[in-house]
DNA sequence: AGGAATACCTACCAGTCGGTACATTACTGT
DNA sequence: ACAGTAATGTACCGACTGGTAGGTATTCCT
C-alpha cells in the first residue's frame, strides 16, 4: 500500500520511455485473454510496446508481472466485489456482487471473464506458484464473504438455520461459474438471468418496499 | 459411435504393445492436471508408457488426442451428466446432476474438477480449436438440460413463470463454479454442500413424502 | 521360409520458450 | 564539460516445444 508497489523511480539516468500502467494494463489484457502460461514474452512485449529488456528491467520477470496485473485487475476491473461487503443487507451485498460480476466478466470493452479464475486453473509445474497464488486470491474472497454472512446472521439478516460458510461458497461458486459461462460466449443480459435466479432465493432480508 | 473410434484394429503385422484405452486414460490425467497446454509430449509419454512416435501412430497428434481423451472423460468420470436428463422430476435431474458433479470434481482417485472447464478454458492462439471444442460440450450440456427443463414446464412440474433457459444457464454456470472450487482445493462434502443450497431453492416439485 | 505389414526406439528437426549480455542512448548532478 | 546512472535495442543463450525420419523388431499370411 505504499510507494514500494511498483518501483521507487529514480531521479538520475534515462528516463522510462513507456508508461508503467499502461503497459501493465495492455499486459494484462494478453494474460486474461490466454492465461499465464498461454501469454507468451513476445505476445506481451508486442501488447506493451516495449521490448523484453524494459520488460525485465521494469517488472522482474513474467510471474512477477502477472502478479503485478492481479493486483491492476483487483483495484480496477474486478473493484466490484470488496465494496460490496459494505452493503447494509446481505442480499444487497451478494446483489452487487453478481450484477457487478456479470457486468465485469461480459464487458465488450475486456476480454470475457475472469483472470483470477482463468489465468492459471490447470497449469504445467512451472506455473505452480501463479495457480496457488490465485486460489490464494479467491479463497480470500471467500472468507470475506463469509465473514460478512456471519455478521448478517448475527444481526437477524439472515435466519437462524442459515450457514455463512455454506452460502459463502454457493456465492463464489456461481460468481466462478460466470466466469465460466462468458468465455463460453455468455453475455451480460445471460449472466445477469443468473444473477436474478440467485437473488430470487436468497434467504436473506429483502431491502425493497417496507 | 462405431470402431471408427480408436484406429481399425489390423490383423496383420507386429501387435501393439500396449493397451490404448489405458493409456488413454494415464493421458487424461494429464491433461486434467495440467490442462492441454501444459500438458507436454513427454508428460503425456512417461504417463502413458510409451514414447512419441508410438503415440504419433496411435492417437495422430496432441490435438486428437486430447479429444479422444474427452470423450473418455465424458463416459466415465463425468458420466452422472446425461444419464442425470432421465429421472422423473426436474429436481432429481437437478440434485443428481449436482451431486454427480460433487462425487467427480473432488474424487481423491482423480485429479480435482472437471477436464471439460479446465483444459483450455484460457490459452494460446495455437489451442483454439480445443478451446473451441470444450466451449460446444459445455453449451451442449447446457442446452440438453433447458431442453429438459422445458419438458419439465409442459409437464407442470416447473411453475408457469419458470425460464428454463435461465435456469439451465444458472445450474450450469454453478456446476463450473464447483469445478474451480474443486480445483482449489475444495473437497466432496464441501461441494455437497453448495449441491444442497441449490436444490433447497429449486422452484420444481419435491419428490419427497406425498 | 519368406514377404508384407505394422509397431518400436533412437536420434533428430525447426521453432519457440523464458531470460540475459552488451553496447548504446538519454538523462541528472556537479 | 564530464562522470554517474539508468533505460533502450540487438543479438544471443540453453532448454524445451510439438512433430518426424529411418532403421529395427515382431507379427500374420502364404
Amino acid at each position: 500500500m505504499s510507494a514500494t508497489g511498483v518501483t521507487p523511480a529514480p531521479t538520475v539516468g534515462r528516463p522510462r520511455a513507456f508508461d508503467m500502467e499502461k503497459a501493465l494494463q495492455k499486459a494484462l489484457e494478453v494474460f486474461w485473454r490466454k492465461g499465464y502460461e498461454g501469454a507468451s514474452l513476445p505476445d506481451l512485449c508486442e501488447a506493451m510496446g516495449i521490448n523484453k529488456p524494459s520488460l525485465y528491467a521494469a517488472f522482474g520477470n513474467k510471474e512477477q508481472l502477472f502478479l503485478k496485473t492481479i493486483e491492476l485487475y483487483e483495484n480496477r476491473p474486478c473493484a466490484f466485489f470488496y465494496p460490496a461487503l459494505e452493503r447494509i443487507t446481505s442480499y444487497e451485498v451478494v446483489q452487487h456482487m453478481l450484477c457487478g460480476a456479470a457486468s465485469a466478466n461480459a464487458d465488450p470493452d475486456n476480454p470475457p471473464g475472469c483472470v483470477i479464475v482463468q489465468g492459471a486453473l490447470a497449469c504445467s509445474e512451472s506455473a505452480t506458484f501463479v495457480k496457488e497464488a490465485l486460489i490464494a486470491k479467491r479463497r480470500a474472497g471467500e472468507v470475506a464473504l463469509c465473514t460478512r454472512l456471519e455478521q448478517a446472521k448475527a444481526e437477524g439478516d439472515l435466519p437462524a438455520n442459515a450457514e455463512p460458510a455454506a452460502l459463502a461458497r454457493y456465492i463464489l461458486a456461481v460468481l466462478q461459474g460466470m466466469a465460466v459461462q462468458a468465455t463460453s460466449g455468455a453475455n451480460c443480459a445471460e449472466l445477469k438471468q443468473v444473477a436474478e435466479t440467485v437473488l430470487a432465493a436468497w434467504p436473506g432480508k429483502r431491502p425493497e418496499l417496507e
